[in-house]
DNA sequence: CTCCGTGCAAACGATTTGCACTATG
DNA sequence: CATAGTGCAAATCGTTTGCACGGAG
């Protein structure tokens, strides 16, 4: 299965890019109908999600209710606003600062964070290598 | 507005406790239920809410759509399994260690992380500053 | 007795899916 | 011209809420 780029597929990475920012399905849908005004949100909803499945976008599971979508594919933290519910990019250029002074680097003021590291649990790791067997 | 201790909020926490695992609403129901067959969802998922607001538990809103709750309510990070989507706890006593060797402690395979740094923006910053004035 | 907590069902918000149609490569 | 992608509506999933009743303090 390939690729195709469609008219809206390319506005809709267009638009998400443009926009500078991390934006929800449905934000990213209002933007996108302003352009192309027959869109559906499925459509927003499907293509976002190939999108990042092809790592042309990022994909953020993290901070609340809804998915948001990040303009940038390549890897780097985040830091979230608790009032509006922002998410804004963190640059890796500062790394080794504290989580406060990374925060200050951007004008936050930093309550707290949360560090989840991702992988294969042990189990999970045996049941893959009785497959492969 | 007080809290009372009802028998169903008194299982629901016995039974996140006892399990040690970081359970979703409805994997929770499942075990009370077997206990108390009368009790609703609704009642699970308003007792995790009303325990985690008292800070007697933790609430988990990273990695996907389900929230989890952690029987642990002090600071310590998560770890979590790409495959079957368990979150292990992370102790804070290994802090130094890269996200690899904090992995392996625990067993696992690590093939990433997700760190979002909490605090206010600048904008919501200036507009607590305005409403304080 | 007060009023917090409960069970039930219905409502809700975000996301996904089945279907017939369209259009890319 | 094959088949990936679209628009629409309905379905689904996790979670919340309104309401009348029940029980803890």
């Amino acid at each position: 299965m390939q690729l195709r780029m469609t008219n809206q597929r390319e506005i809709i990475l267009r638009e998400l890019i443009n926009s500078q920012r991390h934006l929800t399905a449905d934000e990213l849908y209002d933007i996108v109908k302003k352009i192309m005004p027959r869109i559906s949100l499925a459509t927003v909803y499907r293509n976002l999600e190939i999108l990042s499945g092809a790592k042309i976008i990022g994909k953020l599971e993290i901070s609340g209710r809804q998915k948001r979508f990040d303009y940038n594919p390549s890897e780097h933290d985040h830091i979230y606003c608790v009032v509006c519910h922002r998410v804004d990019n963190l640059e890796m250029a500062h790394k080794g600062l504290s989580t406060e002074e990374f925060g200050a680097v951007v004008g936050y003021a930093v309550t707290g964070y949360r560090l989840e590291i991702v992988g294969v649990c042990p189990e999970c790791q045996r049941m893959k290598d009785n497959k492969e067997k």
